[in-house]
DNA sequence: TGCAAACATGAGGGTTACTCATGTTATATG
DNA sequence: CATATAACATGAGTAACCCTCATGTTTGCA
């Protein structure tokens, strides 16, 4: 990812200087067209790849307008990971919200790898994403509290099937498997489809035995 | 990391041509010059932040010289990884050469954990290499080729200690928990100290059990 | 109706990765 | 030793990119 501007300011960690929000229907609308178009472009050839003046011209408007709401490239991409996190944070809460007991665990935490393996082998923003990810600290950082925060969703179950357990050590546990989800993730649509079911189910059964006990 | 050129090949994956090889004795020496120069400017700033100009100033040669031996700026990345590489694969394969029964893996497995860790907390290159690695397609092969012959090792040592199981099995079982591990290590490093060495600790805990058995 | 704030525009500035024509040094060959 | 050829060295120049800003237009409101 380019990052000329970024690297002067703070080694690429640092947040760019936020825009202007659109404050006028049609501007809102405009707002949508760009992001659509960074989408698809993103579909297409992968955030490094996408151009700024190719989003504005498919989006249908003037580069300087799609610098007047969003303060450089990396903000574009940050705006279209803030939807997916919103949208899966939202599902996680359910799958996980009425888990009583382990054999409850191991269904909800199941399907819910399921979920997520489905969304990142049809979604390639998501997926991209995720993988660029690594290499920006911003984004870095955002999905690092992202995995945090549904983790946290994880330790409430715990709590309830652990009441004598540390709590530190619940929480660290609950934050490396699902770190390593995402990496499994990752791993597994980087490989044939065959294989990948294959890590993902291994994923499953390692993660259980560590949340429910062997 | 820039790719204007990379991007107008094949979406960054392709491997740019190739070079000459330095066949003299002055230019094998500048070569060297350069490595140490990317080297020392990546562990300062990061990969993306190192400029060409800027490794070609510190070692003392052209930016003509600089492409005389590496196609592009992977290349340069790339040149440095692989000597990460080839010197891990060897402490690997002696770690796990003559291992015999559960007890020897367990020994052998923690200790090579350990030493890995502490690779990534003291390499900022290493670090930095391993991090950027999602980002690009061609490191990233590089890498999954890396994990698939180090977890080779850690198949005959599984054949060995389960020969009843499913081979095949036993490949994916030690290729997740691999890349687990690499994983794991890119978390550790990302947190404080005292919170990766716990993560360590459990992800030691949850391969082990996948590993020699519940 | 008029005014201020929000919005829209695109040529151009500045930085970067990389090329190439030209010059220099090493090595092979008679 | 002379000379030809291949390897190496150079750095000004090219193209591509991100982003700015001066200028013009539209919208909301008193």
């Amino acid at each position: 990812m380019d990052d000329k501007v970024a690297a002067k300011t703070d080694q690429g960690a640092a947040i760019a200087s936020p825009r202007r929000a659109p404050s006028q229907q049609r501007s809102r609308e405009r707002v949508e067209r760009m992001l659509a178009a960074a989408s698809a472009l993103i579909a297409e050839q992968g955030s490094d790849a996408m151009r700024m003046g190719e989003v504005a011209e498919r989006a249908g408007v003037s580069i300087g307008s799609l610098y007047q709401f969003f303060p450089d490239k990396r903000a574009i991409v940050w705006a279209l990971a803030e939807r997916y996190t919103a949208e899966s944070q939202a599902c996680i809460a359910a799958a996980l919200k009425d888990v009583g007991d382990a054999e409850g665990l191991k269904q909800a935490f199941s399907e819910l790898v399921d979920i997520y393996y489905r969304l990142f082998l049809a979604e390639p923003v998501m997926r991209d994403i995720w993988s660029g990810t690594q290499a920006d600290k911003a984004l870095r950082e955002l999905e690092l509290a992202d995995s945090r925060a549904n983790a946290e969703f994880l330790v409430a179950v715990l709590k309830r099937l652990h009441p004598l357990a540390d709590p530190v050590a619940l929480e660290t546990t609950a934050f490396l498997v699902w770190q390593m989800g995402e990496a499994a993730m990752r791993l597994a649509i980087s490989v044939d489809r065959e294989e990948g079911d294959r890590l993902v189910e291994i994923y499953k059964r390692m993660a259980l035995r560590e949340l429910v006990g062997g």
